[in-house]
RNA sequence: GCGCCCGUAGCUCAGUGGAUAGAGCACUGGUCUCCGGAACCAGGUGCGUAGGUUCGAUUCCUACCGGGCGCACCA
């Protein structure tokens, strides 16, 4: 049990023993906040406790905090409480507590950070979800960045979490990525004779490079000009033979999903499903689930179609389903993807969508109901408009021309380290600015040199200690209370409160937090560096700081690990 | 028109029902006989506007203003 745990029951005790004496009295008591006040002056923590009770207790808050104090004793390891302010109780500990815990971090080493509040629960966390028709750029590149760090952080929370992405691989823009593909190899095959520059490309296709060089490929490597035409190919498209059709279907389909797994590997990006919707369709899913609707009543048919009445659960209007061709729709298959998700047994479901799908949720909380789950097992995190900048300028970028930045682009540019820390460093609510210029230099001014130079440095320290013969020191045979100036007991704070930033960061679905934290701890321990020296004359304190130096090391390794980027011992 | 997100320091952004609202960049000036100067230290009258709830609002509610994104039998 850490320090605020046993506070917190301290407080809890003492407020009982209060009731208990008839200082006051409350029916329950409602939650309260402990944390780390604003001011040192004002303690190690405080507690707003009292402030909270005061209405029910039908007292000020002063009075109220004294009652608590009068009733809780006097545990070891308090220095003294006191009521400050309107009525908070501020705590000041006795400073064996930061050392205790200090050690347990040594003990804890990799382990450090991790917690159970997760309980085990079994989540899954599904992003990027792209098209396999295209490249993925930099709004793809913020879905991955966060999606897995938010599964880093929850698996470290103690949920069960499960990355999963699920393959848009049926429907039209499938049809419209194989038309393009076969429109890219007739301009291939006609090339330099009587029909070349006579092969239209498809109004509405997918007009980037990728798509030539996939044509291309294909010509070279799978489907020769003669194999095509004993298949039963020929210069028009529309005559192409079906069986023919598929094959550039799948072998479109194929290249364009392992290029995706390829880009995300190189981003350290992984799942652990990947989910086909054509499977859905094939298998009668699609159909299974909208029968299902239909037998509880949530179907009716109008103009030929049929419609979800998804207005009974909060949505603006009722939603097609099946068309009136006989064709189910995105949210057909969606409503099948999520039915199958809940059947899975997850007890959360956390999708990561892009700010322009934000007005689908209200659809899908609304079939998640109508087939009689909770709604509020599902979880949408909307992620903001990814810009990027460069001289000071929006890098301009347009999809259907193909002419966007891809995320693989990215990486080259800045690497995959600042690429998924700076993705990541915004809340998820917010719009992001990319600076590649910033992403891209290697000078303090980039958060992300500036943590990992934390790192580097730290090494750095003990490659020369073991170089000048220096044994590492046994925590149990340290005094750490020879640290105790403000940058030690500062730097000190800041390594304890990582177990609870990382939980905080799971519960609230928040990964920029981990970010911050992670900057916050490379600003102390610089300033800590920068003030005191680690291999000195006094061997007590270079013990104690070699262990503060070790913690550091832990820390910053465990928060780096959970964001995905490297912690480099040189650089 | 309706819905979602945002509006905090010159810029990019954190934060939060409570005690003196923070960080980075930029700018200015300092720190080095010493563990990596990719560092450190110092410098700041900012919560879009107006109401409301509250003992207390930057935080919650309402309206308005400004920006982004949506509003399909596309995905």
């Amino acid at each position: 049990m850490d320090m605020k745990e046993i506070l917190s029951k301290t407080i809890e005790q003492a407020v009982a023993q209060a009731v208990k004496v008839g200082a006051f009295s409350v029916e329950a008591v409602p939650d309260f906040t402990l944390e780390v006040p604003p001011q040192k002056e004002f303690g190690d923590y405080a507690a707003n406790v009292a402030m909270v009770l005061s209405r029910q207790a039908k007292k000020p808050p002063r009075v109220v905090a004294d009652a608590i104090l009068q009733n809780m004793g006097k545990p070891e390891w308090l220095e003294r409480a006191e009521i400050a302010g309107p009525g908070f109780l501020n705590f000041y500990l006795k400073a064996t507590w930061l050392y205790d815990a200090l050690a347990q971090v040594l003990e804890a080493g990799s382990n450090y950070g991790r917690s159970d509040i997760g309980n085990g629960a079994r989540v899954q966390v599904e992003f990027v979800s792209a098209n396999p028709t295209g490249p993925l750029h930099v709004g793809h590149g913020r879905g991955a960045a966060v999606g897995s760090v938010l599964s880093n952080i929850m698996a470290a929370a103690g949920f069960a979490v499960t990355k999963e992405f699920y393959i848009n691989d049926a429907g039209n823009q499938m049809d419209c990525l194989t038309d393009s593909v076969i429109a890219r190899y007739l301009q291939a095959l006609a090339a330099g004779g009587e029909k070349a520059g006579t092969i239209e490309f498809p109004e509405n296709g997918y007009h980037g490079r990728d798509i030539i060089e996939l044509a291309e490929d294909i010509l070279a490597n799978h489907i020769s000009g003669e194999e095509f035409l004993t298949r039963g190919g020929s210069f028009d498209p529309a005559a192409i033979p079906a069986e023919l059709y598929d094959a550039f279907k799948e072998l479109a389909q194929q290249e364009k999903l392992a290029r995706i797994k390829k880009d995300l590997a190189d981003f350290g990006v992984t799942f652990d499903v990947w989910f086909s919707e054509k499977t859905l369709h094939e298998g009668g899913a699609v159909l299974g689930a909208a029968r299902e609707l239909q037998s509880k009543g949530y179907i009716y048919e109008k103009d030929g179609a049929l419609w979800l009445k998804s207005t009974d659960f909060g949505d603006d209007k009722d939603r097609v389903v099946i068309r009136e061709n006989g064709v189910p729709t995105y949210l057909a298959a969606d409503i099948a993807y999520h039915r199958d998700k809940f059947h899975r047994g997850f007890k959360q479901v956390i999708n990561l969508w892009g700010a322009d799908h934000h007005g689908y949720i209200a659809r899908m909380k609304a079939a998640v109901g109508a087939l009689g789950f909770d709604p509020d097992r599902l979880e949408v995190i909307i992620l903001q408009m990814v810009s990027l900048y460069q001289n000071g300028e929006q890098v301009k970028m347009s999809k259907r021309t193909g002419q966007g930045v891809t995320l693989s682009e990215l990486i080259e540019e800045v690497g995959r380290d600042a690429a998924r820390f700076f993705f990541i460093m915004r809340s998820t609510d917010s719009q992001l600015d990319f600076d590649l210029d910033l992403a891209k230099s290697q000078t303090s001014d980039n958060p992300v040199y500036y943590i990992q130079y934390a790192h580097a440095r730290i090494c750095s320290i003990f490659r020369q200690a073991k170089e000048a013969g220096v044994v590492m020191p046994a925590v149990r045979d340290t005094d750490l209370t020879v640290l105790a100036l403000p940058v030690e007991t500062e730097l000190i704070k800041k390594i304890l409160s990582f177990k609870e930033e990382t939980e905080l960061a799971a519960l609230r679905r928040e990964p920029h937090r981990m970010a911050r934290y992670a900057h916050e701890l490379a600003a102390l321990f610089h300033s800590f560096y920068n003030h005191c020296r680690v291999m000195t004359d006094d061997p007590a304190v270079q013990k104690a700081r070699i262990i503060l130096v070790l913690a550091t090391q832990i820390v910053l390794r465990n928060v780096l690990g959970i964001l995905g980027v490297d912690a480099p011992e040189k650089m």
